[in-house]
DNA sequence: CATTGACTTAGAGTTAACTCTAAGGCGTAA
DNA sequence: TTACGCCTTAGAGTTAACTCTAAGTCAATG
């Protein structure tokens, strides 16, 4: 598959696709005879497992950290493990934050509703 | 109180206060005989909104925007009401997606405990 | 055979939200 | 009175994560 079928698959641009490559998240990419990329159907897993950890507000970083653990094989698999764990532990807090700040607000937007009706 | 007290009382640094002044955000800060910037305590209730905003992923620009009919007076309520009625609901369906990746992320962490725990 | 459209690269440009720099002024403690 | 730490401004620099541009290659279609 070539690299805009495999942008319209995975939703990412063929763009950013060259970039996720060129800083070491997309590796062993293989080229067909004209040089071009040709992408593995099942790599777009990994492009849905990055897109996950970039919407819980992992920076590019450090899923280039865990790319680079995966890429080493399963004897990394217990630092990945541990990566995720401290990973998942700051989402939940996140999340508890969040809905604090979705509180506050409906408190807020009750006031607006109970002192400006008319 | 002078930009500095202002700065530790909020957790905002007084340069970050003088580029919220500038883009709008803070409005109405006196100067006193010096032309230095002159606080009054209760505006650390603003900026704690603004970061509650912040936190929730509101970009300055939407924040602006708010804080725009706020220097309007209480014509811009139901402005500023439905507002943040909207980002009510985006922050909810937010935190209804990071409860899904959280609830992926923990079944990814218990398949690498049960297939690579040795 | 010419055109079209997808691909290639290196590197420049963009946006958000700061963050810092340079050059200078004011007030007070030693 | 001099040193210190605060303050002032305009504007430059930073970081993340793209996003786009320019110049060129290549395969397939009319």
């Amino acid at each position: 598959m070539n690299i805009g079928q495999f942008a319209v698959l995975t939703g990412v641009s063929a763009h950013t696709l060259r970039y996720y490559e060129k800083i070491g998240l997309l590796r062993s990419v293989v080229r067909n005879g004209s040089g071009h990329r040709d992408y593995a159907a099942k790599e777009a897993e990994w492009i849905g497992f990055i897109n996950r950890l970039k919407e819980t507000g992992m920076p590019l970083k450090q899923i280039l950290i865990y790319a680079e653990l995966r890429a080493k094989g399963d004897a990394t698999a217990g630092q990945r493990q541990l990566l995720l764990e401290q990973h998942a532990t700051q989402l939940a807090e996140r999340i508890r934050h969040e809905q604090e700040h979705l509180a506050a607000l409906e408190q807020k937007i009750h006031y607006y509703q109970t002192h400006f009706s008319g």
